[in-house]
DNA sequence: CAGGATCCCAAGGGATACTG
DNA sequence: CAGTATCCCTTGGGATCCTG
């Protein structure tokens, strides 16, 4: 888990709130991969190679990076199997279960956005 | 309105969806402050020293632009006064009432995340 | 009041090649 | 299969000063 303490989250100082959800929310998940990573999550499970093909312009390097982040930060989970070569699952935790939801919302509205153009 | 035939989202690859309604959303309000900058509009039309005011963080430069990107996006209008100085007002336009709704619940989201760290 | 102009920096992201 | 390792480049964002 990330040390908010000691990042500009800790003392953030927007004056409408105490603390702020919302620039935290978007730290967490507002990457031009994030959304689309979770989003693939949220139906199921996914070993890494096959998340690969599912988001064809993400290179390796940036897959992973964008992996290494949400686990990090605590929306997902890494699970490497046995088997030889090995696999690694990656899997959303109880938080990115919660944020299934706000996806949802956010993709519709997307969708919406997408049709008045 | 941004020429959407002629970049990134017209062309998307994604196989998933047709389209990408996540990484199209992602790109209209996933910066740093437009979160924040949506949700002080979604409350009441605001001048723009007053929304420099509540975003202590934010220097001119930043702000305008993400105010100007906002609006040839069709989030946001703008609308001087003819006062002297002349003020300016920014307001949600329909689409960006829209994303209120979403907003509100990546806040709540946002606000679990921090009980959680 | 609401910005524009200039200069600068770090981070995010991309391309390619290589590996246990 | 699931990554590392390099190298490079663009963009977002920041600091400071100036103005109709």
């Amino acid at each position: 888990m990330p040390d908010f303490k000691n990042d500009q989250y800790g003392t953030c100082t927007l004056t409408v709130e105490r603390a702020c959800p919302i620039e935290l929310a978007m730290h967490v998940v507002g990457s031009k991969w994030k959304g689309i990573i979770l989003y693939l999550l949220s139906h199921s499970p996914m070993y890494y190679n096959a998340m690969r093909r599912e988001i064809p312009g993400i290179t390796q390097r940036i897959l992973t990076l964008q992996l290494r982040n949400l686990e990090v930060d605590g929306i997902i989970e890494r699970k490497e199997t046995n088997d030889n070569p090995k696999k690694v699952l990656y899997y959303l935790t109880a938080l990115g279960e919660d944020f299934v939801p706000v996806l949802k919302s956010i993709k519709s509205w997307g969708n919406a956005y997408m049709s008045k153009q």
